[in-house]
This record gives C-alpha cells, sequence and structure tokens, in this order.
DNA sequence: ATTGAATTGATAATAATATATCGAATAATG
DNA sequence: CATTATTCGATATATTATTATCAATTCAAT
C-alpha cells in the first residue's frame, strides 16, 4: 500500500488522553462515577466540545443530562492506549534525567514496567536504581531477547545514541523513547518516539514575550 | 480588545526551532557556514518545504543555489526565541525530575540560567544540586523581588503545585514551566507552560500498536 | 404526563498546519 | 558568456484540528 511512513491523526487527542485518565482516576477514587464534558474542560482548561470530540475516540458514548461513565472511560481510554496490561521496557543510560526517570512512579500506572537499566559506568553497574537494577550495556542483547522486551527509554548521551539504538534494533527492539537530541536511523517497522525538552522552553519564552508586548499595548492604549 | 488567553499561532514551528538551532550550532562548530533546507531537513526527518516555511519566521531569506547563512539563522531563532540573553530562573521541587533539570547542560545554552532553587525538606536546605543552592520555600518571596526573577520551573508534588504557584504569583512571576499534572490557575498575564511527560508515552503506545497491526496486514496480503 | 433544564452528538464552519507545484534566482561549469 | 543544475520562495492545495450551532435526548421536578 503506502510507501511512506505510518501516521496517526487525532494526534492532538492522543496526547490529551493522559491528562483525561488522571482526572477520570481522581474523580473515580472519589467515588463519583460520571462526569460532564463541561467538567473535564474546565479542569483541561480548553472548550467542552473539544473533550467530546476527544472522547468520541475511545468509543464511549455519553448520556445527555448526566455525561459520562467514568468507569467507561477509563477502561476505554487504556485499552486505547494499550496501558490496561502492563509492558516491560528497559532504560539506556542512569544519568540525571534516567534516575528520574526511573523514579518516575505514574509511569507504573500507565502500563510500563522498567524492568532493567543498562550504563557503562562501573560506578553505577550491579546497583540499584530507585529499585531499578543497572547492568552493563554489553549484558542487553542476552536479556532483550530472554525476556522479550519490546520497548527502551533512551536517555544516553547524545554521542552514543544511535550506536545503542543499532544494538536495540539488532535484538529486536518495537519501540524506542528517545530522550536524546539525536534523529536516530532506524529500520522500518521501528516506533521512534522523539522527546525534546527545549520545545516546551520555546513556547513559553515566546508566549512570555508576547504577553509582555500585549501588556505594553494596554498601559499604551 | 480581545478577552480570550493570548494566542501564538505556528506553535509547531516554535516547536521545531530548538532542534533546527542545535543542528545549526553543530554546523557552525565544524566550520559550516550554509546549509540548505534539504540538508536540514534531512537531520530533521521532516520535508524540506516545511523547513523553509518554519524559517521563514525568523525573517532570515536564503540564497537560490546555496541554502541559508548559518550565522544568520542562528542569530535570528535566538533573538526570536529571546534565547540571546539569559534569563534567571527559580526551580522549586528538589526531587528527581527537579534535580535532572538542575543538571541538563542544555538549558543553560538556551538562555535559562537557574540560579536558586527551593524545597522544604531539610535534608535539602542549604545544600547544593548540581551546583544551584538549595533554599526553604519561605525564602522564595524575599529573593523573588530582590532578584527580580520571572520564570520559574514548577516540579513540587502536585499536592502543592496551586499553593506554590499563588506565593510565585504574589511576588510577580511572569512565566511558570509546570512539570506537575496540575491545570494551574494563575491570573492573566501570567503565562503557564505545561508539560506532561506521559503524552509522548501515550503517542509511542498508539504508534507501536497500529505498527504491529500494520505488520499483520501486510504479511495477509 | 408535561414541562424545563442540561447535556450530548451530528453537522457545519473556521482556523491552523503541512504539502505540492513551479517560476525565479543564483552559483558553478564549460 | 551562455548553460546547467540546484535551491529558494510565492502561490495554491490538501489535510488536520478546533470551534460553533442546534436538534435530539434524558432526567428531574411539577
Amino acid at each position: 500500500m503506502g510507501d511512506k511512513i505510518l501516521k496517526i491523526d487525532k494526534l492532538p487527542t492522543v496526547r490529551r488522553l493522559p491528562a483525561y485518565l488522571r482526572l477520570l482516576k481522581v474523580f473515580s477514587s472519589q467515588g463519583i462515577d460520571t462526569v460532564s464534558s463541561g467538567q473535564l474542560a474546565e479542569l483541561m482548561g480548553i472548550e467542552s466540545i473539544l473533550v467530546r470530540k476527544d472522547l468520541e475516540l475511545t468509543g464511549i458514548s455519553g448520556t445527555p443530562r448526566i455525561g459520562f461513565r467514568i468507569s467507561d472511560l477509563i477502561r476505554s481510554i487504556e485499552s486505547f492506549l494499550g496501558w490496561a496490561t502492563s509492558t516491560d521496557a528497559f532504560l539506556f543510560g542512569v544519568g540525571q534525567l534516567g534516575t528520574a526517570l526511573l523514579g518516575y512512579r505514574e509511569l507504573g500506572q500507565s502500563g510500563l514496567k522498567i524492568i532493567a537499566a543498562f550504563d557503562t559506568d562501573s560506578d553505577k553497574l550491579n546497583r540499584t536504581f530507585n529499585g531499578v537494577r543497572v547492568f552493563h550495556v554489553d549484558k542487553a542483547p542476552e536479556l532483550l531477547s530472554r525476556l522479550n522486551v519490546q520497548l527502551a527509554i533512551l536517555t544516553v548521551p547524545p554521542e552514543h545514541a544511535q550506536q545503542v539504538t543499532d544494538l536495540l534494533v539488532m535484538n529486536g527492539i518495537q519501540g524506542i523513547w528517545n530522550y536524546t537530541p539525536v534523529s536516530l536511523e532506524v529500520p522500518e517497522g521501528v516506533t521512534v518516539q522523539k522527546e525534546d525538552l527545549l520545545s516546551g522552553l520555546a513556547v513559553l519564552s515566546v508566549r512570555m514575550s508576547r504577553a509582555v508586548v500585549s501588556q505594553r499595548c494596554e498601559e499604551g492604549s
């Protein structure tokens, strides 16, 4: 069929799903069992119509005057994201960011279980960070295939990013959550999700400078 | 005029600017002084036409057959983002993520200088993390106004997020880079940029599940 | 039962973003 | 100096995302 890279649409919606999930779980823990698009919109800082559009994707329909059943939504969103069942992952690069991710408890609640970490620094080897054991990268190939791990988190220094990636690909990795600034080369079929911490800062910077400008305009008027 | 929240468009472009900047600086350090949209596109994994559209925003125009002057681009992007001059920031919440951000060297190269950190944990007070001194949150009001700090990074536990925000707002903060999952309430004029680590994971999860599906289809055909 | 208030969801309109096309400009080449 | 290959950038188009409108539905109250 298509020789293009597989794209998904509704990407902004998918990005918002974790935030919905969080809110829904809070409601749920409070014993509340329905919620309206308006309530969610208020808490998310978006329009209610957008919430309804987003929730359309889950296949759950609400009831007029009442809203949506929270338990249904949670189940449906989790299943849509594949978070209903836990996925094992390896983390590569136990630096500061890597360690932070190892200790990030929400990942576990999102169906992601980091079962081992890898580094080359002898100070870190065979130690445990946030409950996760650190192995030498040389051990990765064997463990990848033995434990059939399909997802890797990449927090290595940029100069090693491609090299580690090649190793991962050779051992059957399916997805890479890439926190390095490197655009990784991977064969078709391997999914890379790149994160750039600076892009958020860029947006903040621009919005702040515009806020100042608009303030000046108001003063002038 | 408008009673709506200030919006910026070209947001996807703004998000890509830091990545361009990184590449341009690499080229620059290699003594290369021009680059074509095609080269940048290749490295970014996007279409060259999109690169040209993005660079339009900087106001720099290229020359046919040659491309763009790297030094001009760097200067222009940095100035567009307000990264040419350094901005002082405070960080609140010296947990694992907070510590990671304190040690994130690229922030310094992006015009962001974290000059102090704040926490309430007595184990952390008056110590130095990644070269940044940690003070008790109670000291924040005085230091905020004395040092005229306009930007704060929020990595506190969610239950304290709004409370710390209120304190920041009371002391004249202009922007908050919010790493907590809380939708902060702030008065008009204060810019909040919210980050959600899970949204990237959500995208990865969905793309991976689709990749598997498309593989199945290919097998079937 | 009937009415009223609130909320959904189908459809449509608008806005934002990405991609395609192609003439014009430019430097390198012969 | 003319030719050629390359790249930009103006314009047009396609795609995607958000917002608006409003009839239909449902529960609650009378």
